[in-house]
Formats: C-alpha cells, sequence, structure tokens
DNA sequence: GCCGAACCTTGACCCAGATCAATTGGGATC
DNA sequence: GATCCCAATTGATCTGGGTCAAGGTTCGGC
C-alpha cells in the first residue's frame, strides 16, 4: 500500500504548472534537458511522502495536490512548518537528508528529478537557479510572516490568519462577479490546523464556530467555507486594512 | 543623530566575514569588482538601519555587531523574526521595499552595496547567487526551526532554546578546555528575548531566574552567562539529547 | 438500514503565562 | 555620594487557551 504509483506522464509545455514553478524562466532548450530527467510520482492522501531523517534522493514540484511540512518533537508534540501547494518545490539541493516531514494531505501528484542529475543542471542552468532562488526568498517571507502569527496572534485572529491565507490563494471567485464574497474548501482537518497554528484541535474548532456565530464565515458542512466579506475577515486576522501586497 | 558614519574601508582579503559572508565563493576577479561597488556604514547601538515598508536602496552584510529583524502590528505588538549576526545578509534583491524593521542591537557595521549595481553584478556572478541561495536555504531552516519553538514550546524551553542558539554560535570556550562549559554575553534586553520568542519581558525575566535557580545556568549581571552543562540546556530546551546538527 | 470509524463540536474545569503594580539594582552624570 | 534613569526582578491577580470528557455527524462497508 505504500509504493507511489508512477505512470503518469505530462510534457512541460502542457503543465499546469509551467509557469510558476522552478522552471518557470527555462527556455526551450532547457525543458528538453529537465524532461529527460523528470519523472512523475502520485501519492494517495494521508501517505507520508518524505521522512524527516531520510536520505533524499530525489527534489521535485507539487504538480497537483497539497501536501504539508511538519516537525515533532520528541514527546509527539508536532508544528507543521509550511504549507505545499501546486508549483510549490521540495527538497534541498546541496543537502543530503530531509529535515521535515511531508506528507500528503489530499492526493498528490509530484514532478521529480533524481537529486544528483538536478543538482548538475542546475550548476549549468542559471535559469533555475535563479529561480530556485526567488522562490526560497517567497518562502522565507511566508514563514517570517507565520512567525507573527505563531507568536503574537490569538487564537482567534490564528484561524482568521489561515483562512484568509487560504481564501486569497485557492480563491475562485464567485460567478456572481463583483461581490467580494469569496468560497473554497478547507483542504485541512482541524487538527492539521491546529498543527499549523500551533493551538489544539478543540480551540480551532471553538474558534470556527464563533467566526460562524459572528457571521465572519459560513459554513456548510465542515469543509465548504464562504467568507461574505472579505474585508473583515482580514480585520479579524489583525492585518493591516485591505489586500496587504508585501511592500 | 541619525546620519551613520561612513568611514571606515577593509579590503575584502583582510575581512572578517570574508569566508562566510555572500562573497564566500567569490574568486580574486570577482571579489575586485565587489571592492569597487562596495562601502561601508556602521550604526549605533538602537539605530534603526531601515523601516519596514522603506525603499530599500542598498543590500548588504553585517560586518560586525549583531541587529535585529522585526515585524509590528498596527496595536503595537511586535515579533522578532531574524537575528542578524555577521556575516548575515541584509537586503532582498529584486524587490524594491523593505518588509521589516532591521534594528542594530549592538554598534553595528555593515558592508553594502547599492541595490541596482549588486543586481547586475549578481546576474553575471553565479558565485554571488549561488551563495545567496545557500544561505537563504539556511535561513529558511532556522525559520522553521524558530516556528516549532514559537508554536509549540513552553516558556521554559523557549528561553532555553534561545540561549542554546546563543550559546552555540557565540560560544567562546571556556579556557579551561575539555570541559562543556560555555560562557557567553547576552546581545539582548530582556524586552528583545521576549520579542524574539513570543513572550512578555516579566515572563522572561521569571523563567531566567527559574534556570538560574535550577542551576541550568549562572547570571553574573544581567547579561553574563555561564552553562555549565550543555546537555542539561538542550534537555530544557526540549531538543534531542546532543549537539542536534541538521540531518 | 445498521455498525463502526473518523472527524468534529461542546461543556466544565484548570493552569501557564499575561497583566498590573511595586520595588530593586547598576551605571552614568553632576 | 546623591540623583536620575532605565533595565530587570518580583509579587498578586486574571484569563485565554489547554485538558479531559461526553456526545454528535457523516460516510463507507456489509
Amino acid at each position: 500500500m505504500n509504493a507511489p504509483n508512477i505512470n503518469v506522464h505530462i510534457k512541460c509545455g502542457d503543465c499546469p504548472i509551467r509557469h510558476r514553478a522552478v522552471c518557470a524562466r527555462c527556455d526551450a532548450d532547457e525543458l528538453v534537458a529537465l524532461e529527460q530527467i523528470k519523472y512523475y510520482r502520485t501519492y494517495e492522501a494521508g501517505q507520508t511522502v518524505i521522512w524527516s531523517g531520510d536520505k533524499m534522493n530525489f527534489v521535485g514540484s507539487v504538480v497537483s495536490g497539497i501536501a504539508t511540512l511538519t516537525q515533532t518533537m520528541e514527546d509527539g508534540r508536532t508544528q507543521m512548518v509550511g504549507l505545499l501547494l501546486p508549483s510549490d518545490f521540495v527538497g534541498r539541493p546541496g543537502r543530503e537528508g530531509a529535515a521535515y516531514d511531508v506528507v500528503a494531505t489530499t492526493d498528490l501528484t509530484m514532478c521529480c528529478f533524481r537529486k544528483k542529475p538536478f543538482e548538475d543542471l542546475m550548476a549549468k542552468t542559471p535559469h533555475i537557479a535563479h529561480r530556485l532562488l526567488e522562490m526560497t526568498l517567497d518562502e522565507l517571507d511566508a514563514a517570517r510572516e507565520w512567525m507573527l502569527v505563531l507568536g503574537r496572534k490569538t487564537a482567534r485572529e490564528k484561524i482568521a490568519s489561515l483562512l484568509a491565507i487560504i481564501a486569497r490563494r485557492d480563491a475562485s471567485l464567485s460567478p456572481g462577479g463583483a461581490t467580494n464574497t469569496i468560497v473554497f474548501d478547507l483542504p485541512l482537518t482541524r487538527e492539521a490546523m491546529a498543527d499549523y497554528l500551533g493551538l489544539t484541535l478543540e480551540t480551532v474548532s471553538r474558534q470556527m464556530s464563533a467566526l460562524k456565530r459572528d457571521e465572519i464565515i459560513h459554513l456548510e458542512g465542515k469543509r465548504h467555507v464562504t467568507v461574505p466579506d472579505m474585508g473583515r475577515l482580514m480585520e479579524e486576522a489583525g492585518d493591516d486594512s485591505d489586500g496587504g501586497f508585501l511592500i
């Protein structure tokens, strides 16, 4: 039950993450070189992609689905340290072992490269190295944003922050058009949300109920969320007024 | 009182951070190019180097002294998101504005490059881009480590973790030799420690007193710390047994 | 359509750490 | 050595979120 399927194969030109992943800046020639060393893997929801401490034989990009990066203490306390969405990069060129557990939260497809050939290619291809630097800097910003959430926000603000982040990236604008209503499905269980936010799942549940009671969000079932007014959600998150694009 | 001094000038060959900073992998020619665009700035303890949101005209490396990276919410809650030690890099090539406040904690000397020339040079010099990627990946690991501290550790564990980190990098092995006693000076006020750890300064003070009472540390004055047994400190931090090198 | 498992919600109580409030200590400056 | 100032300590009290415990929902398998 643990061997990932290796069957799909997409041409880079047709790849849904072509313009955002580590290969985004590659030209046609470079893409050919990547095409030669790449292969796909799929994982089922719940499967562990990489165990912390294991030797990493490959690096790669998330093509579809969602995965989490988590760190665990000996006594079992766990903290999620990253959420991997399509186009995000997994693995660290230049390091042997994995520093975190990577777990598929939904069914997951990854575009993988064996580590050594990828490192060799990277050394010869500044476009890849440059794009990877850019992506790493973005992740560093996201991690630091998250440090503020973990260190200084209340439980309610934490939940609102997480919802706002997911809403903003995952958002499918409501068919209605000009409203700022946003609708999406939570890709995480209450427990995973708690691990992300440094809370317990009970507190997550209570705060979700509270936000619902206060009509900041509407819930259908446990996962389907409607945000009638994104501005109010941002206020609850304790972030400055609107959009909050990085200055 | 706010204009930084611009007076020192060190040859790259004599620079104390030559082998660890963003220029670490540069060869002689590349160093000449860097030498031409670099200049030094000094700041006094307490001075703000960069304000969040301001246009960044330069990037650079910390040569000596310590600075902090902090984020502030509108209501004044602040979270430190990075501690900048000698050889650490400040600024983000490819972005206009600064995302965080940078404040000198001690007197500080920086080796600066105007942003545009540095970016141009970086595009032509893979050694710089490569080293910057490496440093950014290390910072990302440090930030994620810190997310575990902020999200899941108790106040006592947080303090022990911070002391352990400072001890490990800042450590001057005691002249005695073979003991694992470590002595160092705290570069941070109690308030700065609190901002780093997501605590209040009162809690920091109480936990410092508790660690002292339990003889995990000794204190002379408020800043001079002796750790008689590094292993015990690591235990208090909740980290796995010894050294804890990244796997 | 019954059963079990996984996930979620809600309530009651408790405690770690925040908050409010003095007090102490250690330099600098005069 | 008196005064001021700021960092730090310490105490008393309060509270947000954790912990423990008891249901409720949903869904797939039989």
